[in-house]
DNA sequence: TCAATAGTGTCTATAAGACATTATACT
DNA sequence: AGTATAATGTCTTATAGACACTATTGA
């Protein structure tokens, strides 16, 4: 009878009944092209904010999307053409005035991948653009998207501090030097050689593959590698660069 | 003109023109006692999954609430009777069935409090208490709150090998001894006595305020302490215990 | 003096910082 | 040979682990 009671509740239950905050999800994908980090925005086609640029997102699709997770990589991909496998939560923030529309929470997801294939799929959206991440910085966005950008970019240098984060914007094969590069632009900050190196090779996460021309193509070939299996979820105990 | 169509827009949007997930806070409040780490819970009186226990939460109330960490506050403090001024973001889960009412998403939170203040509040409320967090985690529990228990549990001894965190579980002041089984209890792993005190030590992290009678009633009197104004925010840059 | 708890000394092991040196390619 | 890049050697420094030792209290 308990569980009767239970069922006639859920039958007779109204979701409009109370009136709830809006819920979306929000992508800041980066990736390092150029030298330089840069972070994906689109161009908002509707109302609110309609014109200015902002992070890919928007509200769930409760027929189609079995979990949030998903709504990020599907929101992200419809948006923008980029389909990241590796999206990580990185915080929620919900208030009363960060919507015209009224009270909402947004969940903010990161990641991180190579330039280049998406680069050309991108390039086919016309109002989904790469921009680096100091212009980024400086532009109007939407709702609280600026501040948005900068926690998920806090999260990304924390992280690559005690990770291996920054495997996941290289184009395999690659070689330590660039993957040193990519480790110096996601922490803003310089690393010693040997020191970088040590740890890495310590750690063994990387499988030589052959070798490859060095940066610049100049000087000696550099060694190449491709990220061994598992390494993704390595943590270093010890934080890099302190 | 493109001002007046964006008011135009608010004006006549709809809240409830699009069918949004169920938006909640739920919140894993730790504390320790009797050396063990307990958990606070609620039975809930209410459907679904009436007489269940269940982490405090509930819904945003759009008027009262300016942002979510002012709901999760709010929510523990009226369920539970206990205030936490230091809630942590944890995680936030949603999908189509974690919820019989239909998709839902919740925002867990975590904190840590000082086991005496609070219990005697916690007693007078009738359906709050807190669980040895191994019985809790035994206990058929509503939702999917046991999952949530556990990934705040993680967050929880991931964040203890290198922040003071175990800080808001004691009592003011507190001896060396007592700090570093909070520590070992957080993390559920003994630590080396000396290594543990000179980490402490050369963080600066404490006040000496006198001395007190040792554990047990029986030895040599402690050295006691109170934290640093700022020591909470202390992040080592080498993990502890490895 | 013994038991119990608090606190210190000291040696080893590990890994990062600094920076000099060697290696391999192209021109 | 000269230059550019890759890779290694090695000394120093910082801090954790291990564990023996001393210190201070009450019975």
């Amino acid at each position: 009878m308990k569980q009767s009671d239970e069922q006639a509740y859920l039958a007779s239950y109204n979701r409009q009944q109370f009136d709830a905050p809006l819920y979306s999800v929000d992508i800041a994908i980066f990736t390092l092209h150029d030298d330089q980090l840069k972070v994906l925005l689109v161009q908002r086609g509707d109302f609110p904010h309609k014109g200015l640029w902002s992070l890919p997102g928007g509200f769930v699709d409760l027929q189609e999307d079995t979990n949030i997770d998903i709504t990020a990589r599907r929101k992200l991909l419809t948006k923008t053409g980029v389909d990241a496998p590796l999206l990580e939560q990185v915080v929620s923030v919900g208030n009363k005035h960060r919507d015209p529309r009224g009270w909402s929470v947004t969940t903010l997801y990161m990641a991180l991948i190579p330039y280049a294939p998406s680069a050309g799929f991108v390039d086919s959206v016309a109002d989904a653009q790469w921009w680096p991440l100091s212009e980024a910085l400086t532009l109007e966005l939407a709702f609280d998207h600026q501040q948005l950008i900068q926690q998920a970019r806090q999260r990304l240098q924390h992280k690559t501090a005690y990770t291996v984060l920054p495997l996941h914007v290289l184009k395999t094969p690659f070689s330590l030097t660039q993957l040193q590069q990519a480790f110096e632009l996601l922490m803003d900050k310089k690393l010693e050689k040997k020191s970088f190196r040590r740890r890495i090779a310590n750690a063994e996460l990387l499988k030589e593959v052959g070798e490859g021309v060095p940066a610049g193509g100049k000087g000696r070939p550099a060694a190449l590698y491709i990220p061994a299996p598992g390494s993704e979820r390595h943590l270093f105990t010890r934080v890099f660069g302190d």
